[in-house]
DNA sequence: CTGAAAGCGCTTACAG
DNA sequence: CTGAAAGCGCTTACAG
């Protein structure tokens, strides 16, 4: 069964097909009422609809995008996909997902595959591997925009998470609690994920800012498989009595260890999460997060992108934006008893 | 910056542009060794590469499938996303995602647009009221594969988990532990929406079957925003001893209420969910969950797309296929003192 | 072994 | 107010 073409439309109208594309583009100005009609019927009755590619090819844009998450079983990633689609929706435009799986080499295969697709614009987690190949885009003037992660020196729009500042709420909460002896436990920093750096750092920072001394044996950076034999060591003979998680998936780990060791909390350790999980309000305890406002973010991303996009330039205001964390404070932290004073 | 294009390669070679569609192709067999090498040079210098929509236009294929999802807040959705589009990548296919949002309106409108932009084929969520329209798609041979959801006389492929038997099989469980006051609570069932009505009509057969009564009161389809209510109805004076919640949305709300209520589960009521839900092993009672084979159905749903699409014609086994539920027992369901003898 | 030509389904100046 | 023509960047018989 052939589709219905423009062309098809024309002949059984009986007018050119110019004449019908500029109907169908509501170029209506100079046309007759008859005519317009005569063109309507033509495309009821034989139910056409237009060919996305080849007006795009014609006009050398799609109103599609491309994004490419760090990794889709991420709580943050599924929701940036979310927002990111439903903000695109609203103004005709598709979104084609990429998951790169936190590797470097098959995002820049997306990349270029989605190029080759000419997708109007990109947002993506930039890793610090393509960082060359981020720049010669934007040398280009291609629409791109960052998100989750910083990369130094590359000048590309970037909204992000003040990450620094979400650790040192972490810190100073657990301080106020009495706490002293705090952990921090997030995945590998792999090649350079500035988002899972700069929470340790500023966690090290807030550290040395409140005088207290930072354990290396409680300060890990490490697969999830390998979570619980790190938990292990550090419960063996003391360890912290704080401990935060640096994401999601993290701090299921972490549970997953306290409810295997039969470890009550908060009374074993209490416990930050730095992202937030939906069982947060409604676990025993309830767990105190530090949320990152992940829907604004993803709007915000969106909207730039879209923007640069129809405007034809990068909005000014898209250089870099960092949203603040929310604390929310819940049962998971116990005021620390030895707390002298 | 003009985009280089075939014609660019081609001057730059000194060939035509065929002879360059060729090499690009991998249409070597009479190509002399010496004009390969030529082009290969003169795509490296020019930093050549296809536009694929170009090549779509002209082949009527775009390597491109839609998914159109439920709800991409919901656990299964967003699973689905994932594998779907793993499957997809290995096999040189984009996806575009689209978020119903359990509304049947958009989600046709969503089906036009992707059938504008020549989509190969489609995997979604079928809803009633898209009945016809899904039957007129597949008599033109259209690659279509359902998921989730039955439609009624609609001969289309369709991978569905044994709601029926995930519903005996809780129900069962629940009456092996001495419980006989079973509820269920699950969201609307909007316009026959039939994994929901399958669950819960699955849930009566089985009670029925069991000679046990059931309480209309106990047995709700309601939103989100409405179940704390129709709990505090329910276990306003006697409740249930035993719930089942319809999935993983519903059952944080039961969490929640319990938590709100400081009902101590599963001394309060025991819980069973519908599906699997990321803290169900280390939530405090870990959760019996009745999960359906998220992952395995995705990629049956995305093979038997692919398949569909690279052959031609419809995989012969692409008819129905209903997974098995799976049950794990934890501990949120205790032995019912009240039973009899 | 390689090229000229037609065509995929549109859009867009430009005539008239 | 409407149409003929060229062109978007490819592919594909068909010649030679």
């Amino acid at each position: 069964m052939k589709k219905t073409t423009m062309a098809d439309v024309a002949r059984e109208a009986g007018v050119s097909k110019s004449t019908v594309s500029q109907y169908v583009n509501g170029r209506y100005d100079y046309m007759s009422e008859q005519t317009k009609q005569t063109i309507e019927r033509a495309i009821e009755a034989l139910s056409y609809r237009p060919n996305t590619l080849a007006r795009s090819l014609k006009q050398k844009q799609t109103s599609t995008i491309g994004v490419i998450v760090a990794n889709l079983l991420n709580q943050f990633s599924s929701e940036v996909v979310r927002v990111v689609e439903s903000v695109c929706h609203d103004e005709g435009f598709h979104v084609f997902v990429c998951n790169a799986e936190d590797d470097p080499a098959k995002e820049k295969q997306y990349i270029e595959m989605l190029l080759d697709r000419q997708v109007d614009g990109l947002v993506l987690f930039p890793t610090e591997a393509n960082k060359a190949y981020y720049a010669s885009l934007l040398k280009q003037g291609y629409p791109l925009v960052c998100l989750d992660r910083l990369v130094d020196g590359l000048d590309a729009p970037f909204v992000l998470l003040d990450h620094a500042q979400a650790s040192m709420l972490a810190v100073d909460y657990l301080v106020s609690k009495g706490h002293r002896d705090i952990g921090f436990i997030g995945m590998p920093v792999g090649e350079v994920i500035t988002a899972r750096i700069e929470r340790r750092e500023a966690f090290e920072a807030a550290m040395r800012h409140r005088d207290l001394r930072i354990n290396e044996h409680w300060l890990q950076n490490v697969p999830l498989d390998n979570m619980h034999d790190v938990l292990e060591d550090m419960f063996y003979d003391d360890g912290p009595t704080a401990l935060i998680a640096a994401n999601d998936q993290t701090l299921n780990e972490v549970l997953m260890y306290a409810k295997k060791k039969k470890m009550k909390l908060p009374e074993a350790f209490s416990v930050v999460s730095m992202d937030h999980v939906s069982y947060a309000p409604f676990f025993t305890p309830s767990i105190t997060t530090i949320a990152q406002p992940a829907t604004e973010m993803a709007e915000c991303a969106a909207h730039w992108l879209l923007q640069w996009i129809t405007s034809g330039e990068r909005p000014s205001e898209a250089v870099m934006r960092r949203f603040a964390p929310k604390l929310t404070i819940r049962e998971s932290c116990k005021e620390n008893g030895e707390l002298g004073e």
